[in-house]
DNA sequence: CCGTCGATTGACAACGATGTCGGAGACAGT
DNA sequence: ACTGTCTCCGACATCGTTGTCAATCGACGG
């Protein structure tokens, strides 16, 4: 800056304002320093600038998925960045991995960047340890996964009710014997589901021996191979329900492995690309992730802005599409 | 950081040291320091340092992909933030959007945060716009697409090659009449898939008349109709070859529609989940999208470590997988 | 007891920008 | 002509940190 400056004659403050379309600069200067400026491929720093400015903003968020490689994530991801791209914001993106340990790192990364915002997915069993942050005024919003030990906003899908609706589905066909393939129990969200499944079937008086509880599944490979277990079995579940899409997806290799696609119905929490194209389609429990994004930006922007009510929890509401994997009956 | 030698009762540069791990200070001062900067939850601020580091760098590294809810660029992302991760760095990560214009925007956007170096898929004609920032020093590696009007490194896909090998598989099935489904030709990936193609129904002396190519396709939903456009002809193709897996999706939406998945035969370019699960299975040429995004990541380490040798230009090799929907020979 | 050396520490300038403030000049109203 | 107001502009301090350098101290050898 010091050398726009001198090589269009003025002074730096000059510069600054130029750049930084303030008023008060005529005409004639203003034209001289955007020459100069264009002439030396300028680019402004704006850490710098933001270490004197009053706001202290970086112009940056920081956001934590599950994992940018996952679809659902991606969805969120993009999303988020169409909703504060337009506001001049970069987004820092990283992939939580499930591993507490690497949210701990992330999220210290994020601020140690200074970032105006999160917004996360955690696995940590508390949050709390982002009280001391969000006094210094960084604010947060929690996506996917609602927060522990901390108050604050977080936007999720109607995770119990939208499994209830799944299992629902099943359980109209005459299903009894159904398997519930979910993750880790310890994530609010995998215990949602798998409670809204547990609601659905206590309703219809379903006794637990019936069901198979198969939860800690964390990728597609881990899920294949339990269902083939599952489908091994001498009088195995005629019903399935993934409670992740990525579960889901292992779900399905597993029936079509053993071609019982047609044999053993199959509700997924989540949609899958393709889940359309596929025979019999994938019934599923769908989840709003584009609404997910905007929402918990949305949110995230207005906290920026200095908002200051108590936080809040928004639930976005599932919806169910029967494409023929979950109307299938169970073996005669 | 004021706040914590005062607390601690030290000098500022000596919390840096502390903080830094620098050598040459007492474990006692040190521990002071510790228990200081804990109390105040106090957070290094990376960038205020870079000011006035000699190396200025921030750690941070700009992506831009083709969309961040691309799986495949999902994957390249997956593979870059695992490469660099270690290292401590921070990745922005943007969507290109195939819109020239907002490349530059992003591009500069990049800048002004003063990236340490940049990974870019690009869809400007030229690129020549980063050659006075090469100078400034910031170093940038292309990946997916070639860069034009600059030599830079560069990370793709064997795309001729690898069309012409999904092509042959059809016309070894003893197709003629082909439709090649791409995007934008003026995209030098699209463009060299393309040759690809044209390279291998030439060396069969195919007569371009009974070719159809679909050109500009930019989504599922437009590869969708345009498929259903060629299904619905009296003398139509009897196989596709589909450049992309977005296009790939919507042909297969569009076969499935028409019930033709198992009268037409589909080579696509780039696997979709859940391809091996479909019937009939996807057969299509595989990137290395974790390859690509791992090599990419490397080439741009090592240069913001200083190497200087010419550019490289890197060719991930494609595979094939033959899964039934590329063995379906021509109707009698 | 003195000189030397290494380890430890802090004062200070500087990085690139912006907030503050005051000065210079133009212009209008009296 | 004088005053007041407004516009345009630059000097300077400052943001949080690190590089430089000099000061202090204790130990050690002669």
């Amino acid at each position: 800056m010091r050398d726009v400056a001198t090589l269009a004659g003025v002074g730096v403050k000059t510069v600054s304002r130029v750049i930084n379309n303030e008023p008060n600069v005529s005409a004639v200067t203003a034209e001289k320093v955007s020459r100069a400026a264009r002439a030396l491929n300028y680019q402004l720093d704006v850490y710098a600038g933001n270490l004197r400015r009053t706001d202290r903003s970086t112009g940056t968020i920081g956001l934590l998925v599950a994992s940018v490689a996952n679809p659902f994530s991606g969805a969120i991801h993009r999303a988020i960045e169409d909703e504060v791209h337009e506001r001049g914001y970069s987004v820092f993106s990283a992939s939580l991995d499930d591993d507490a340990e690497r949210e701990r790192r992330l999220v210290d990364q994020f601020l140690r960047r200074r970032v105006d915002g999160l917004i996360l997915t955690t696995i940590t069993t508390s949050q709390a340890y982002l009280l001391a942050e969000r006094e210094h005024g960084t604010p947060f919003v929690f996506v996917d996964r609602e927060p522990r030990g901390i108050d604050a906003d977080a936007v999720v899908s109607a995770n119990r009710t939208g499994a209830a609706t799944g299992t629902e589905q099943l359980l109209r066909h005459g299903h009894r014997r159904i398997a519930y393939l979910g993750d880790r129990p310890e994530i609010l969200t995998a215990g949602h589901r798998r409670n809204g499944f547990l609601d659905a079937v206590a309703r219809r008086g379903i006794p637990t021996d019936d069901l198979w509880m198969v939860e800690r599944l964390a990728d597609e490979e881990s899920a294949r191979r339990a269902t083939l277990a599952l489908l091994d079995l001498a009088d195995g579940p005629t019903a399935l329900f993934t409670a992740q899409n990525l579960i889901t997806i292992g779900a399905m290799r597993a029936l079509h492995e053993r071609d019982l696609q047609n044999e053993v119905a199959l509700v997924g929490f989540d949609d899958v690309i393709l889940g359309d194209v596929i025979r019999p389609g994938l019934s599923c429990v769908t989840q709003d992730a584009d609404q997910i994004g905007r929402l918990g930006a949305q949110r995230l922007l207005a906290r920026i802005d200095g908002e200051s009510c108590p936080p809040e929890r928004l639930e976005v509401p599932t919806g169910f599409i029967a494409r023929g994997s979950g109307e299938i009956g169970p073996r005669a």
